[in-house]
DNA sequence: GATAGTTTCATACAACTGTTTGAATTGCAA
DNA sequence: TTGCAATTCAAACAGTTGTATGAAACTATC
């Protein structure tokens, strides 16, 4: 143990060196001569490069998740165990945006790595995804308790949906940017999460005192 | 040219492959195995793997993009230049939700080959779909001229999140269905692209009548 | 200050990758 | 049939990759 230098050294170029170039054409050469460490040292620290990456992603993985339970238990606290569907929403998505979009020149690193991790998803990553569920499924019960007269399967789309917008807008930001000439401000983060949160809440609630059938939008 | 055999039996065996084992580990010497052809065959047909990959890509791409047009314009002049936004929208995600979902055993080899390519998005792919923002221009187009009183900011979020949400569902079609435990049924395709559009609708009208300004959910 | 355990290092390994080569084969036209 | 171009083929190429090895250097304990 002792000093972790060569060990933190190379997970701090591996994360920069990642978000700067992607996974795909960043190599353990590129990373240790940028550590400045030997070529051994990644597999003596690490096991493997998966698991590296592994490490990387489960580290920034579980900030998100733990600040996204933290802004859920304090609002179903402050409710008495039942809080507003938006603001369950809020927490969901808020933290995930707030970790990876915002004014690019002050962007960190983490966030950069975090989009790269959404955008190439790489094997390693993906398994650590599929191991989401579970946390998903506590939003799903807070969202249930919010909507009592929803059905489940309106619960999970609703879910769905906003998962969707939050992920793709990161994902596709540049991309956004670019469609709407610089009209979309992707650095107003609290403006994003709001329209994310807005459009999920009306997904949820629409048409909720009336019937309990979700309503549709006619066919032509 | 005379006979397109063993260009035809490449593009078939690598999209078969891809579409069943993902871009990342299928190589060359693969695909040529399942052709029945030479190795040297790929790089005479196509130039470089990366070309092979492209022209599968651009074959499948342009036919949904033909047909979102298809659909597009057939509103436009039934409604005399002005279409229902629900009809720009379903005209938008529809051929998209159809060509990648349905019943998984009848899910043809290019529907799946097409939830790869969302999945992993690799070099090749990524430069083609960057180039996909003219057509997209021509919905928002559409949708400014179904909405004139809408604000070109809320038009291209509007967009976006419909594409989010189509894009997100198909790529995580499996992790909903698990978190959901089959109760959100991915084989009804025309109920998928109803909710879908549905909600941009929603997105993109919630306030219209009363003012301008987009509406807010209240932040706490 | 010798010893045991940890960490670093240069180097080699073994396998796999996409691509190229140049000769053989094929198919078509004169 | 002859000639020429297009196509196929086996083989090699050149480079890269992640990983393993065994010796050297270091560190802390006794």
């Amino acid at each position: 143990m002792a000093s972790d230098h060569t060990r933190s050294a190379i997970l701090t170029a591996a994360e920069r060196l990642y978000a700067d170039r992607g996974f795909s054409d960043v190599t353990l050469r590129d990373i240790v001569a940028e550590a400045g460490v030997n070529l051994a040292a990644v597999n003596y620290h690490f096991g493997s490069k998966d698991e590296l990456i592994a490490e990387l992603f489960v580290t920034r993985s579980v900030q998100t998740n733990r600040e996204r339970l933290r802004e859920l238990k304090a609002a179903e606290e402050q409710g008495g165990g039942r809080a507003p569907i938006e603001v369950i929403l809020r927490a969901l998505v808020g933290p995930t945006l707030r970790g990876c979009l915002g004014p690019e020149n002050q962007r960190s690193t983490a966030a950069r790595f975090m989009i790269r991790a959404s955008i190439e998803s790489v094997p390693p990553i993906r398994r650590i995804k599929n191991r989401e569920i579970d946390h998903l499924r506590k939003f799903a019960g807070a969202m249930r308790r919010a909507l009592p007269e929803r059905s489940d399967v309106d619960i999970y789309w609703g879910l769905n949906f906003a998962l969707a917008m939050a992920h793709h807008t990161i994902r596709e930001s540049e991309r956004l940017t670019k469609l709407s000439e610089g009209k979309c401000d992707l650095d107003d983060v609290e403006d994003v999460v709001a329209r994310v949160v807005s459009v999920a809440t009306m997904a949820l609630t629409a048409g909720k005192a009336e019937t309990k059938a979700a309503p549709r939008v006619a066919a032509r």
